[in-house]
DNA sequence: TAATAATATCGTAATATAACGATATATCAA
DNA sequence: TTGATATATCGTTATATTACGATATTATTA
């Protein structure tokens, strides 16, 4: 059943903000991405580590981390020839949370 | 600061479950979606009312909210000529809010 | 029945995204 | 310095998405 509609006026998001959090959720969008994800929020891994879990060629793991990277949902530290991926936005916890509880 | 990696195999969560989580994420991931998916988390709308509030003409509102219920996020009700729309998939809620945390 | 209203569908053009081979850069090791 | 390793970038093609006018469908009202 639906929430019974009030019609009370509520205060709604601003339109620009739902702009920038449709670009977020657009990135994360995709499945290999989701998985880099699910992998990041325990830990760091590097590019070749995330591209052989999802069973892709790091360069096409390089690119899907560098468009998360843009939109400020990661960060990198390089160490050497290695490139280390983290979680940089917080809030990515409480997305794959709902993921999980829904398809996990 | 990122989490420490604990190097311990987590239960990820199957490739299958995260295609179809992407499927719905990439559904909701545009403005006026977004939009239409916070008001009928406080009840159920019409098209032409969801439209409205979107500043769209109602034939592409009709376009959104069909792919939103393709994937089982919304359901319908037919009332007349009206056909009024409601929340189908109740981990919206979660979602939204982590989009309100962040960005709201 | 005719006109109107609300919603849905179709066709199309513009734009965005995805995959991927080829190539480039940067670092380390011999 | 040479070769190998890890990552990043480029160019191209295939596919998906978006917006939108035109048209269709269905239900109400005159």
């Amino acid at each position: 059943m639906p929430p019974a509609n009030t019609n009370k006026k509520q205060k709604l998001i601003d339109l620009k903000a739902l702009g920038r959090a449709s670009e977020c959720l657009k990135t994360i969008a995709h499945p290999h991405r989701l998985r880099m994800v699910e992998m990041l929020l325990s830990g760091r891994y590097t590019v070749g580590e995330l591209a052989e879990a999802c069973g892709i060629p790091s360069h096409m793991a390089s690119e899907h981390l560098r468009l998360m990277q843009r939109c400020g949902l990661l960060s990198s530290q390089r160490d050497g020839r290695r490139n280390y991926y983290e979680i940089a936005e917080p809030h990515l916890k409480g997305i794959m949370d709902c993921i999980q509880n829904r398809f996990g």
